[in-house]
DNA sequence: TGTAATCTCTCTAGCAACTAGAGGTTCAAG
DNA sequence: CTTGAACCTCTAGTTGCTAGAGAGATTACA
């Protein structure tokens, strides 16, 4: 049995993080001491390696509570775990294109700059006037960081 | 002077937005109208569309407030603009490269399941094992989607 | 002029996925 | 037996908005 902060040093996850899991339900609540503190067992270990990893992969905490919930029915098709982990690869996708046409943007408009004053700075010109952009980036604001 | 139905309208962005923005300060507090209603100016409407088009590009508001502060002062170099610009492209490089990285991991763990059960399935497998993974994703969470 | 529909006002609370801190308890080492 | 590290719960903050309640303003039309 680990304490929590065993349990966080071997997995990667820092202590409030575990406590959070274990609060919104994606960890089951952990065996306590005497002393009401956190034991963890391999199993735990285990979940949380899970979590981390498709953490590091992008997945939402939805998704993996889902993925956790097929993950528990070993004997079904995997069909519903295929199409998570294919929505989240089109997820990534779209997010790469997108911050691919901010790129190019961003690199167009640095390499105007001339290094004179504010006044002429192509960064500000462009920035105040959508008209000097290339690439339609205009649509769909939260598609760059969700 | 437009209120700010239509200050939205033109700009694009929403209402509760416009007004938020002039909660922290992004924005000036606009005049109002006998009623109290808000009411613009030309001026406050190319600040607003220069917001919009930074965020398009990824900027984050404290970037955009610094950005919105230095094209007060046109005399001035534009040597930190172009720092705040040459970061943000850094941040969007990153992100894609961190991104990448992300795809081939998922398309490599989505190209390996057989569309078996659950207990075969490749993807939960992978999941639950970091050591199944070729690239090294393993640090810093938060280059993803920040 | 009346009134109905639409717009706007302020304020509070919520989203993801944590992180930070206060103030108090328990455990392990010396 | 005492010190110091690790742990506990709870609240509030982060970013960039979005949603809703309940009230007041404005506009269009009869």
């Amino acid at each position: 049995m680990l304490t929590i902060g065993k349990l966080g040093a071997a997995s990667g996850v820092k202590i409030p993080t575990i406590r959070y899991y274990e609060q919104i339900g994606l960890l089951p609540g952990a065996e306590r001491s005497v002393g009401n503190q956190r034991l963890y067992t391999r199993a735990a270990q285990d979940r949380l390696a899970f979590i981390r990893h498709a953490r590091e992969l992008g997945f939402t905490l939805e998704a993996i509570r889902d993925l956790l919930g097929l993950s528990d029915r070993p004997d079904q098709s995997c069909a519903e775990v295929d199409a998570i982990a294919r929505t989240q690869l089109q997820a990534v996708e779209g997010r790469i294109a997108r911050l691919q046409a901010l790129k190019v943007e961003l690199e167009r408009m640095v390499g105007q700059c001339a290094g004179g004053s504010i006044a002429d700075c192509r960064v500000i010109e462009v920035l105040g006037n959508h008209a000097h952009c290339a690439a339609d980036h205009g649509r769909d604001l939260h598609a760059v960081s969700e």
